[in-house]
DNA sequence: ATAACAATGTTATTTTATTAACAATTATTT
DNA sequence: AAATAATTGTTAATAAAATAACATTGTTAT
């Protein structure tokens, strides 16, 4: 009996790197490279070319001995992988410096997901659209969401409103969330949540560069 | 011999959490809490108990049996092993709508970390200050960071200028680094690099929103 | 006083992730 | 034609991280 691939037990850390990989082998492929070795892939993202193919076996890629993976291919198994057929819609909330920065970036990349609505409660941001994506009275959210079948909600309101903001959207059925507010939400079990703090980040870089100043002395 | 406690080993996810206990810790103070138990923390934080008293155990600190964590002694503790007695300083490079947002971001926080330069190469950003943050021209770079003995940058030029921003701090004797494009970059092994893409965290969210979707049927 | 409870701190175990080792393969060089 | 080199794919080993187990200790209730 043929079994459905359903790439269900990937490492959680093979899936992030599978989204790096394909966002390198896109800009190789743009450059008019066919093959890529597992090293170069590797040096790119500063692994080793082990993991580079074990995360590729894990996914049942093979390469040609002499030639590497080939680029094509291997982006097309990672869409098949990663996206989803019909595209996910996402879903911005908070129209302020953050917000516009996502939205900027975003726009004009390819791929199965877009951000297709914003919200906020500032009247003068209502009602504008910026690159081309609609910001909408949070009054709508719910409403909009249901109606354009948005899955994923990105919050980038202030700290204090996040955890209301969390909850409309869980309300209004989104299925992942992406918290950018240092206040960490709380959302049910069925909902998928990453939050980030650019803090910590920042200070993990602050803690290692001082280790490595005091060992030196 | 008294031996002199240096933090060296403690996991990197462990140095990650201190930073966020941190941050949950400061908002229970604010509130007026004094002392806080494994469970509270781990509830806001998203993690187990068990967790938290393992990587507390780890910095050497004790709570009492009924009482839990004192609140104010361990922040303090975690400012000792995170930060730096003097203050470490930082420079973002780009001063778009990324490094506008994380200036805005940054800015009131208190933290022996803060942002006291910011580079733009666009003439009409130059000479301008963002939130008390100054803007110089990018070609004062080298100067301005060796001068205020900037110690970390934060890249968020366009991804086409992301290495050579790098090479540029680099030169300029910067220690560690936080690359925001989506183009990985290169840095000697003495400098330490974290790089982040949001498109990465986005991508994730939506390969679990799928499986958990697939799997329903 | 004693039992039950609710915490902490720590060691042991399990799980997850990374790295190493190496056989197999094929192109290139001698 | 044989030796060499470079690369993949996979299994084995190691390392890092998370979880479980549990002894210990005060506190509260009986
Ligand atoms: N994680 C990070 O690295 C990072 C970086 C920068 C900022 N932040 C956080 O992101 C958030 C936004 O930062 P910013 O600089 O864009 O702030 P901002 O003030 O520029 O933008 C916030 C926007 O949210 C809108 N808003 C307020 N309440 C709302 C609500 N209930 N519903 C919908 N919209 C609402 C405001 O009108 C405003 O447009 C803050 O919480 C900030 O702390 C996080
Ligand atoms: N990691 C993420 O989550 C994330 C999110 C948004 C944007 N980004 C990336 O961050 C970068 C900035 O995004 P943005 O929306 O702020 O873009 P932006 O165009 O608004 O800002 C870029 C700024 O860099 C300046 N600049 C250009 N070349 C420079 C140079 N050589 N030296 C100094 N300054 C220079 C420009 O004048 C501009 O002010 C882009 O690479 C974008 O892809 C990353």
């Amino acid at each position: 009996m043929e079994e459905k691939e359903t790439f269900n037990h990937l490492p959680h850390k093979t899936i992030a790197r599978l989204s790096q990989y394909r966002r390198a082998l896109l800009l190789c492929l743009s450059r008019g490279k066919s093959h890529i070795f597992s090293h170069e892939i590797a040096t790119i993202q500063h692994i080793t070319p082990v993991q580079v193919r074990r995360d590729l076996m894990l996914i049942g890629y093979s390469g040609t001995l002499r030639k590497g993976y080939n680029i094509k291919e291997l982006i097309n198994l990672i869409a098949n992988i990663i996206d989803s057929e019909e595209g996910i819609k996402v879903a911005i909330v908070g129209m302020g410096n953050l917000g516009r920065a996502l939205i900027n970036y975003f726009s004009g990349k390819r791929h199965k997901l877009s951000i297709v609505a914003g919200f906020d409660t500032n009247p003068d941001k209502i009602g504008n659209t910026m690159n081309g994506v609609p910001c909408y009275s949070a009054s709508m959210m719910k409403d909009i969401i249901q109606q354009e079948g948005i899955q994923i909600g990105i919050i980038t309101v202030p700290a204090e409103n996040a955890s209301q903001t969390a909850n409309e959207l869980v309300a209004a059925g989104i299925k992942g969330l992406l918290n950018y507010t240092p206040k960490p939400i709380d959302v049910p079990e069925y909902v998928y949540l990453e939050e980030y703090d650019m803090i910590t980040t920042l200070e993990k870089v602050a803690f290692y560069v001082k280790m490595r100043s005091l060992e030196e002395e």
